[in-house]
RNA sequence: GAUUCCGUAGCUCAGUCGGCUAGAGCACUUGACUUUUAAUCAAGGGGUCCUGGGUUCGAAUCCCAGCGGAAUCACCA
């Protein structure tokens, strides 16, 4: 259904018709010859050696400002803006002045796409300039931008910013205007796409082998989480949306790869906030013959190439903190850790003497908590936000880890670390579990955990267990949050600021039908 | 899910002890101007004050409900 127009609309559409009746084609099919960026232009000019002479570029216009017989305006591109110069007699150099006085001044709107060519010059005020020989509507715009306008304060040397397109839901639901008009929006996206393939490139360097696994999962396992359910008609069964990938690549390993890795969207139907959304990217990986502790050297030189590949330096401004990505980094046992931030031993409690702890920390429980659990809550609460730096919690209790190996030498504890920075977490690996009756007594005791009510204890896996039985060789393990690691090296602090499409209410609720899932 | 705050022009925002025709800047329209840059100058148009009820002679303003959003808190990455 067509919006009620506003009158900056419908003039856009009567342009529109007028440059149809002038017999120009407001969105023509053909190729437009771009030969150049407006960022490689404005980083290699050279007055002196007066190159760019025969440039062609495009973009949306994004500011006019009309002197009679001659104009300046802005042209942005992919790479960002660059100012053109144009002269009536220079694009209309016959009789027929109407490219310049109906066509450019009148029917082109701000955010048209246009294709300029011409050369490059200064201004007389220093400006790098396109001097415009010729111009070409390329595509019509027909709702305004918001116009944003920057001014470089020359007392304090700052950018300022005029009427910014500030409002978080008009930026996510209008994602396409909020690249737009926010160059550092564009920017953040850029360094995502860089970190993630930065990522890929360190893995496949390795020789590691990346893999895809099933999205729609008969039983959904390997993390503590709720799914989202659905139903396949033709072979009328459930299935659910991944809640991770983990026992898959498992299998890949017991099937004879020696490391395979999936970047990939993971799905929880649980709160939404700051930090969470209902997708997410997570990427893991599963290297055979490794432990834990080769895993922790991988991840310091993972995290400091990527760091360096995507912001050139391995320090992070991350708001008041500067974090350092250069290994090695700090390990702490979980138990150390708590002693360290609570001065509680707790590695001899029993669950018991776990709530009593909590109490005294004033830390609420409930009574389906079981011993892992209360360790975990006491850990989140008192020790989690002092983890600023790149910090390894290592060697968890065995009820927290289902899927991880017992430890080497540590009674109760498995062989598992979690990666902290910033006070959150952003990595988590184990020594795998490979020792298939051990892995179907973990899976019981998660049942049992279930019937306490634990929602998110973990379901008994068959097949998965059967895979382990024909044997898989000793693994190591890692998770790793994309998005929560991209809030980090862009200093984001809400995901929704490195998701393109974030997950939001409908935008309309009149009309819309309800699903009666709940 | 709980609490607090917010919703006024295309954008950013003023405007509430309830009171005349609801304002500003940018954007838009018309005109002037051949090196400007938040271009400038002159004139002009543009509003479901989130929605629906209520109180009142009178509601953008007060009350109730709803919708949408933000922040903080709780849980999962």
């Amino acid at each position: 259904m067509q919006h009620h127009l506003s009158e900056q609309e419908i003039i856009r559409r009567e342009n529109l018709q007028e440059l149809r009746n002038l017999g120009l084609d407001p969105y023509p099919a053909e190729a437009f010859p771009v030969n150049i960026l407006a960022a490689t232009i404005r980083a290699l000019y050279d007055p002196e050696a007066g190159n760019f002479q025969d440039v062609c570029l495009a973009g949306r216009l994004m500011s006019s400002r009309v002197m009679g017989k001659a104009s300046f305006a802005e042209l942005q591109d992919s790479s960002g803006r660059i100012q053109l110069y144009i002269s009536r007699d220079e694009i209309c150099p016959g009789e027929n002045k109407d490219l310049y006085n109906i066509v450019y001044k009148k029917l082109l709107d701000l955010g048209d796409f246009i294709g300029v060519k011409g050369y490059a010059f200064l201004t007389k005020t220093g400006e790098l300039t396109v001097h415009v020989t010729e111009l070409k509507l390329l595509s019509k715009s027909l709702r305004p931008l918001p116009v944003v306008k920057t001014r470089v304060n020359e007392e304090t040397g700052e950018t300022e910013v005029y009427d910014a397109f500030s409002d978080p839901e008009l930026r996510y639901r209008q994602r396409y205007v909020d690249l737009t008009v926010n160059a550092h929006v564009k920017e953040t996206f850029l360094k995502r796409s860089r970190i993630i393939s930065a990522m890929r490139r360190y893995f496949d360097a390795q020789g590691w082998l990346e893999v895809e696994t099933p999205i729609l999962q008969p039983v959904h396992g390997g993390a503590a989480a709720r799914p989202f359910a659905t139903h396949h008609n033709t072979l009328d069964m459930a299935l659910y949306l991944r809640i991770a990938n983990e026992l898959y690549l498992k299998r890949l390993i017991a099937g004879g790869f020696d490391g395979v890795y999936e970047i990939g969207k993971m799905f929880r139907n649980e709160g939404m906030d700051r930090t969470h959304n209902p997708e997410f990217t997570s990427m893991e990986i599963y290297v055979a013959y490794k432990d834990y502790e080769w895993m922790m050297r991988m991840v310091e030189e993972c995290l400091e190439t990527i760091a360096r590949e995507v912001n050139g330096v391995t320090t992070v401004q991350i708001g008041e903190n500067a974090v350092e990505f250069a290994g090695p980094y700090k390990r702490l046992s979980m138990f150390e850790a708590i002693q360290t931030y609570t001065g509680i031993d707790v590695s001899d409690m029993d669950e018991a003497q776990l709530r009593g702890a909590c109490r005294q920390l004033h830390i609420e429980t409930d009574p389906s908590m079981g011993k892992g659990k209360l360790i975990d809550e006491i850990f989140s609460e008192k020790v989690e936000d002092h983890l600023i730096q790149p910090t390894y919690i290592t060697d968890y209790p065995v009820e927290m880890t289902p899927l991880a190996k017992k430890h080497r030498s540590k009674p109760g504890l498995v062989e598992r670390f979690e990666l902290f920075v910033n006070g959150k977490e952003i990595a988590n690996a184990y020594s795998e579990l490979n020792d298939p009756i051990d892995q179907r007594q973990r899976f019981e005791e998660q049942l049992q955990l279930a019937a306490r009510g634990d929602f998110e204890a973990m379901a008994m896996d068959e097949d998965f267990l059967r895979a382990l039985e024909y044997g898989m060789p000793p693994t190591s393990g890692l998770g790793i949050g994309i998005d929560r690691l991209t809030m980090m090296l862009t200093n984001q602090h809400t995901i929704q600021e490195v998701l393109f499409f974030p997950q939001m209410k409908p935008e309309k609720a009149q009309g819309q039908e309800e699903d009666a899932t709940e």
